[in-house]
DNA sequence: GAATTATTTGACCGTCCGGTTAACTGGTGA
DNA sequence: TCACCAGTTAACCGGACGGTCAAATAATTC
């Protein structure tokens, strides 16, 4: 009943994009109508606000990368090579992303999460919960690598958090510098952090 | 000659309160007038454009701290005791304004620096430049602490690296989270990442 | 093919945005 | 004392902002 759409998704597509490369603030609903093709009429057909929309895209960007982070974080993979896949995975998506528009630019979740979380609520807890899917990732590399022996840490959860922290650190921090050469350094801090032993590569 | 004032003070301080407790575009030059109780005229005979008075907000802010700055990492005070004390400044100050605003308000230059690096050359340059300020402190006492052997590190500079990215991650994380508790951690990280001995409190 | 309904269209709204202007004011230095 | 000029005032600008709406349209179901 009634016309189908690819409105949505391309508005979705849209903003995640805009956003990303600039902030929610320097993004306009004009802005991302115009990207998408889409009348202004049409995007709040779909979407209340720019708010909503704004937590829709994360959604859909979160479901678009679970199978690469399930592939990632496969319990075939041993603990340790999770943890440096992804690495690996961060350092090629935020070269990419350089190469594309001539800046690093960071997480998505976290970018909006800091810009708004004084702000915005809706957005503020949206962001933690992305954030924390992330998180359940590598809490579980942890726990199973401290299981086999190959890390010196006490308490998984606590290395989890510091580790994904200092993950977020290092991503502002290339933003900020707009270098990637500095996620190089996303590996070693983080064995660092996880006294993990080392092995011959 | 011509009369004097202290607008431009006020201005300033208007400025970093409120964009440090909300976000560069989520305050206008009006909001930022009301507060320093100027005109708007006065504004802009004081400052050429918004991003100006950001960056000169930022660099007084910096100026104000910087006597503390310089007490917490004297050389009179022992190279890791610097660190512990900057943890706790950083922990007492977040709080405080967790307190007096209900958020965690975060790093106020990579606040900025986070939101505008892809949009504005001007502020990601100076926030740049006031995070490397805040790094040469770091990375001094990092290099003598390891000249004491009171560490276990390599090379004095990368750590110091790791040490302020994951001090920015932690801050970042506890805002989004609005969780000041989160910053306990902050000092734990750090020596953990510099392979510091142990000693009894 | 008719009835239904999801989608599209684009003009429109009031407000706020960063920034400008020109006339005015009053403290300061000579 | 008085001329000078840094500082103040408030009205003003064009355009962009997030959001609304009623009419038009097309796909789907029966």
């Amino acid at each position: 009943m009634g016309r189908t759409s690819d409105a949505r998704e391309k508005l979705l597509a849209a903003a995640l994009d805009l956003i990303w490369t600039s902030s929610y603030g320097g993004v306009s609903v004009d802005d991302i109508c115009v990207r998408a093709g889409v009348n202004k009429g049409s995007f709040y057909h779909f979407f209340p606000s720019k708010s909503d929309l704004a937590v829709a895209a994360y959604e859909a960007h979160w479901q678009e990368k679970r199978p690469a982070m399930d592939a990632v974080f496969s319990s075939q993979n041993p603990p340790l090579d999770r943890l440096i896949d992804w690495c690996r995975c961060i350092q090629e998506g935020q070269t990419e992303k350089h190469q594309q528009y001539g800046f690093v630019v960071g997480c998505p979740y976290a970018n909006v999460g800091s810009e708004l979380a004084t702000q915005d609520p809706k957005i503020r807890a949206k962001t933690q919960e992305m954030l924390d899917r992330g998180f359940r990732y590598i809490e579980a590399a942890i726990a199973d690598a401290q299981r086999q022996g190959l890390i010196d840490v006490a308490d998984a959860t606590a290395a989890a958090k510091q580790v994904s922290s200092c993950v977020l650190g290092l991503l502002i921090q290339a933003k900020i510098e707009n270098d990637p050469g500095l996620l190089s350094e996303l590996e070693p801090t983080m064995m660092r952090l996880l006294g993990a032993k080392m092995v011959a590569a």
